[in-house]
DNA sequence: CAGGCGCCCTCACCTAGATG
DNA sequence: CATCTAGGTGAGGGCGCCTG
């Protein structure tokens, strides 16, 4: 096989596995992820991956990928993802996932067991290492703040456990995302007491 | 010579502001 | 109100250049 084939598939195969692991991804984040150079070339990559990848136009204007049946099959993926119009958290989150420098051990929808005490458990939007501290992540994406703040409750009562404290000798710091200065203010003002980053998206992406 | 890439182009779609 | 218009942005076709 000739080496420039070896490496248009090698490539294939590394976008595969990413759209494995964040489920959704636009063009933009693709084209970060995978230097795929400038915008137009960017996009004939993934037009010349149609085989194995689908896509919808989203409502921000650019397309979002994903793997169909092909794709799934050749990266061993069982979940099936669909057009979702309303991926805006996943596209979020997948800013969050490339700022913090696309951690290997980076784990979306990860199950925090928070042993006993009323919280079963927290099923955090991601869980990651960065500066050999853990960190969780939590996606504002047009959430009703109440939910928000039940959220940090929870956290407040896991780290009132010191389960994580005993393990790793501190609790992992809260990332959030959210879309405007009124909500970071907020959601900041609610984490008083925790190891805490806001991000606004505009600024991360 | 095939594949990767950038540039130029057109088209579709959206938005803001003007106009009836 | 509805509708028209101009400008902005992204998708994708085409072409030509470069490189292994």
């Amino acid at each position: 096989m000739l080496e420039s084939q070896r490496r248009k598939i090698a490539r294939h195969d590394a976008i595969l596995s990413t759209l494995a692991k964040l489920d959704y991804a636009n063009r933009s984040q693709l084209q970060r992820l995978h230097d795929l150079r400038s915008d137009r070339n960017a996009r004939k990559v993934l037009d010349g991956m149609r085989e194995f990848i689908s896509s919808f136009r989203s409502d921000s204007g650019e397309n979002v990928y994903h793997l169909n049946k092909s794709g799934r099959e050749r990266v061993n993926s069982a979940i099936v993802r669909n057009k979702l119009s309303t991926c805006g958290h996943y596209l979020m989150r997948n800013d969050a996932y490339i700022y913090y420098g696309a951690p290997a051990d980076w784990k979306n929808e990860a199950r925090i067991k928070a042993d006993g005490e009323g919280t079963s458990h927290i099923i955090v939007d991601s869980y990651f290492m960065y500066e050999m501290r853990r960190h969780f992540l939590e996606v504002d994406h047009k959430q009703h703040m109440s939910k928000n703040k039940e959220k940090i409750e929870r956290y407040k009562r896991l780290k009132a456990t010191g389960v994580f404290q005993e393990k790793l000798r501190y609790f992992p710091r809260l990332v959030w995302i959210t879309l405007t200065e009124a909500r970071r203010k907020q959601l900041a003002e609610w984490c008083d007491g925790l190891d805490v980053t806001i991000h606004l998206w505009d600024e991360i992406r």
